[in-house]
DNA sequence: CTAGGGTTAG
């Protein structure tokens, strides 16, 4: 902060003399309206000593938490600087956190806050909307108890945030209960509960609360709209859409999610083309939505679109650019638009620093994937879990291994994703004891139940080895169903060993699975040639000519690299 | 010495 340089200002009427508190007037600060002429207003009472007025601060930190500003690094410095900051500061501070998407942060604020002060109802909204924002109906409902007992419940601001704080966590039914409750029902309280029964598909009660009540706005409209969406009733959403009386970026923006969502990337894309303005998350959902589509190349080109004539991208869109690379399996690619991250200062914190492990692991260089591992400071449980997968992936089971046991004496617990990379490593090296060593300390010393995935892993690795009695036995006991990666282990595991009467016990249950699977029938024909059963490899052969079934054509892709 | 802070949609 003491570093700011005091620039001359033609739109500010700066005095030029030292000045007491009088000559540093509240309409000079009122009158701040960007970052900029904070910062210019910011170091002139550095300079003339009036910053630390306890009334003084405490109005910066306002003015940096003012939504035209929303400047969380600021406003959290001056706040640290205010000796005893009353209860309006925390507020204001609060709010700033929320509004940066660092609710988990406001919510530990609140608990300090509350140590010193009894929240009041400019708190508690804040507080509320966090809890909403996380999801997190625990802390919901707690401080929906203190509401009750401070006696704010009648506040219209805590009302409506708590009926939403609901409907986006799903208690649609707390949702309307609280509604009742409430006398005299406001605009922005309806549309809380129309949100709420939208999104969680209840189309009669949504459209009834609309129906009823006495105005309407565009919140009212689009909460419809992105509440079908969101549910998948794209149909429904765009019949709502067609019949607003007007519309904003929002609701078009709602409206094309909703399209990607159930599949309709080519009338997103209409959509896209047709609205009249358009802003950074119309650009990311269209290039998540492409990614979610399958439709990389598409997401790609958008992403190029969006450089040469859109917005400046933020992390969502590198998020879901870097996730269209990872499909494409385009290492060149890749490695641009982390140099393109490198060049803009963007580092690769949180899901970015995952999004990035993941894309150089899928397009073929784990020693990028490593490098970027290494260089991020704060490493997170996603970051860990990425980098495992990957060096499971490509076979480096004792890497993986080391990073696994590492992850743990950082006294971080890994979950069901971390143990799936590390049985993946075990059975890319062919490490049975170590392999079914963590398949039951997963699920006898952390408690997770194992998805099918670890069976289908855990069975590969018995396969594999060759242990085909005991990988059968497991397909027996598991409690879901195998699904075909399992009978195809099985059935690999049996050709390569030789065990025609577990392969055809594989090759029937695959069968029965997935009919369509090519590669069954080749390898079944495969294990009889090996065993000599000829008159089995021609009764394949037979039934395969049958069943029209024929060998995909080979393919494969070859990056193009242009000069540029 | 005051006044300042909060709710609903992508």
């Amino acid at each position: 902060m003491e570093t700011l340089k005091l620039s001359p200002s033609n739109s500010l009427p700066l005095p030029q003399q030292p000045v007491s508190l009088q000559t540093l007037p509240f309409s000079l600060l009122q009158s701040c309206k960007t970052q900029e002429e904070v910062l210019k207003v910011h170091a002139f009472s550095l300079r003339t000593g009036t910053f630390h007025h306890p009334f003084i601060s405490s109005r910066f930190l306002a003015l940096y938490a003012r939504p035209q500003v929303n400047n969380l690094d600021y406003a959290r410095s001056v706040f640290q600087l205010i000796h005893k900051p009353d209860l309006v500061s925390w507020n204001v501070l609060l709010k700033c956190y929320v509004e940066n998407q660092r609710s988990h942060d406001a919510v530990s604020l609140f608990y300090e806050l509350v140590h010193d002060f009894t929240p009041d109802v400019f708190t508690l909204p804040s507080v509320i909307k966090g809890c909403a924002r996380l999801n997190a109906i625990q802390e919901g409902k707690q401080v929906h108890g203190m509401v009750l007992k401070i006696g704010c419940g009648l506040d219209k601001y805590v009302q409506s945030s708590l009926v939403s704080m609901y409907s986006k966590c799903g208690e649609i039914s707390s949702a309307r209960k609280v509604f009742e409750q409430i006398g005299v029902k406001d605009l922005v309280l309806c549309n809380s509960l129309i949100d709420g029964y939208a999104r969680c598909g209840e189309v009669e009660f949504a459209l009834q609360v609309f129906d009823e009540m006495p105005e309407r706005d565009l919140f009212s409209w689009t909460a419809l709209v992105d509440g079908f969406s969101k549910c998948g009733r794209i149909e429904l959403a765009r019949d709502i859409f067609d019949r607003m009386p007007s519309r904003n970026m929002v609701s078009w923006n709602a409206l094309i999610n909703g399209y990607m969502k159930s599949g309709g990337f080519v009338i997103a894309r209409q959509l896209f083309d047709e609205m009249p303005t358009r802003d950074i998350i119309t650009w990311n959902s269209m290039i998540a939505g492409y990614e979610f589509n399958g439709r990389f190349m598409d997401a790609l080109y958008l992403f190029l679109t969006l450089l040469k004539e859109g917005p400046v991208p933020n992390h969502t869109t590198l998020v879901a650019v870097l996730a269209a690379v990872s499909g494409l399996a385009i290492l060149g690619k890749g490695k641009w638009i982390h140099s393109l991250m490198v060049k803009s200062g963007v580092e690769p914190e949180g899901v970015l620093g995952t999004s990035l492990i993941n894309m150089y692991s899928k397009c073929g260089s784990v020693e990028s994937a490593l490098t970027v591992f290494r260089s991020i400071s704060r490493k997170k449980l996603g970051h860990w879990d990425a980098i495992i997968v990957g060096l499971g992936m490509h076979g480096m089971a004792n890497h993986a291994i080391g990073l696994f046991s590492e992850m743990r004496r950082c006294g971080l617990k890994p979950h069901a994703i971390t143990f799936l990379g590390v049985l993946n490593a075990c059975s890319h090296a062919g490490l049975v004891d170590l392999g079914r060593q963590y398949f039951n300390m997963m699920v006898r010393k952390n408690g997770i139940v194992p998805a099918v995935e670890h069976y289908a892993s855990l069975i590969d690795i018995l396969c594999r080895a060759g242990n085909l009695e005991e990988a059968k036995d497991i397909t027996e006991s598991m409690p879901m169903q195998p699904n075909k990666n399992i009978w195809m282990s099985l059935l690999s595991g049996s050709r390569n060993f030789g065990n025609v009467k577990i392969g055809e016990y594989a090759a029937q249950r695959l069968i029965e699975v997935a009919p369509d699977t090519i590669g069954c029938y080749v390898m079944l024909s495969d294990m009889y040639a090996a065993a000599g059963k000829w008159d089995k490899v021609s009764w394949v052969r037979e039934m395969m000519r049958k069943r029209r079934i024929q060998n995909d054509l080979g393919s494969s892709c070859i990056e193009q690299r242009h000069a540029s």
